[in-house]
DNA sequence: GTCTAAATATGATCAAGAACATATATAATA
DNA sequence: TATTATATATGTTCTTGATCATATTTAGAC
């Protein structure tokens, strides 16, 4: 047999990594196999011993993206409760996140995308965000046993803004409106904390 | 001369509602000329009396769109203060907007598309932002004479929230999502009153 | 009616890019 | 070292779509 099994892998591994900084920052369409390929040190013939489409690509790229993006790096520190929730949010909510993080988060750079993607891509879109309001409500402890739907709004709130911030002009605009996403995101959690 | 210039204008207009129609669903890259013209009733050829690149027109769409959108749409009614700002609010984080409403709003429906534009569209973009915040900040009367930076969450949870209804794959999320952000947005509102 | 300038239509060009088919290079095994 | 299965590379096809050049139609002016 040729070629080690690990040899594929890293080469898989390489191509995820490129493909998702590109589907990420540039969209879809603007995102080229052959572009991705040569990122990744191959060129575009190799691809489909990888990938059986571009679009079969795109929704592996979002799940790598989500694994290993901004939000799910707060996943792993140690800290609890709502001293979590807010070294989080300024993580999110700040200017790192939108201009030029190695690994920014998917649900908000691509979020004007995904409707007019294979259903399959819709699907693991949405099955990240559900997990990101998971996770959050987790941390949330809502004491009544209602739904955790308030959770909605402030994911709702965080993607807005990076999205926001990306798509604006001015980047001391920019700056403003993170920093009035922060404090709104805060005010919210206090809320549902009583 | 030839046919009147009132004909010229309806047909430009007529461009202008299918390319702000297509443009705002489909997304830059996947709408096409021809498909536009022909919604239009004509072909190819006569899009270029009308403008000069399809870059150019996706510009333009977009001031129409913001002119004749949702939102806009609100402005011209004669409520006053808070009446104006929830009626605004359910009538844009509603199921109608995000599903198929003739003049949804092009600041939620291609947030993320925005930052691979030209630099012109980008402005464009960011003027269109910066007066929908200035509309609400009017109504919101903030007593106190510092900035109206609150105003930025609100909005950036309003355009979350109506791009990620349209993302996600379940109808009943989106429902329950936009629901969410409807309680915060009030909530939002009312401490700003104070 | 004829003429003319401008609007619209048709045909052609050109580039980009996805997908595939075929070639080559690689590394484990015998 | 020879073999072989598989990873990667190269060449090609095909489609799509923007743009342009050239026709044709239109409605007002003479």
């Amino acid at each position: 047999m040729p070629y080690t099994l690990q040899h594929k892998k890293a080469s898989r591994q390489r191509i995820l990594e490129s493909a998702a900084r590109s589907f990420l920052y540039l969209g879809y369409e603007r995102t080229g196999i052959n572009e991705i390929m040569h990122d990744a040190g191959m060129t575009r013939g190799a691809f489909y011993a990888h990938f059986n489409s571009k679009s079969e690509l795109y929704d592996k790229a979002l799940t790598y993206a989500a694994a290993n993006g901004r939000f799910m790096a707060y996943h792993k520190n140690d800290k609890v409760g709502s001293a979590w929730l807010k070294g989080m949010l300024e993580g999110y909510l700040s200017q790192e996140h939108f201009e030029g993080a190695e690994t920014p988060c998917p649900l908000a750079f691509i979020v004007t995308d995904i409707a007019n993607r294979e259903p399959e891509v819709r699907q693991t879109y949405t099955r990240i965000y559900k997990r990101m309001n998971r996770l959050i409500a987790h941390y949330t402890e809502n004491k009544s046993d209602k739904n955790n739907d308030e959770v909605f709004a402030l994911t709702a709130l965080m993607i807005g803004g990076v999205a926001l911030s990306r798509a604006v002009d001015d980047p001391g605009l920019a700056d403003r409106l993170l920093a009035s996403c922060r404090q709104a995101a805060v005010r919210l959690l206090d809320e549902d904390g009583e």
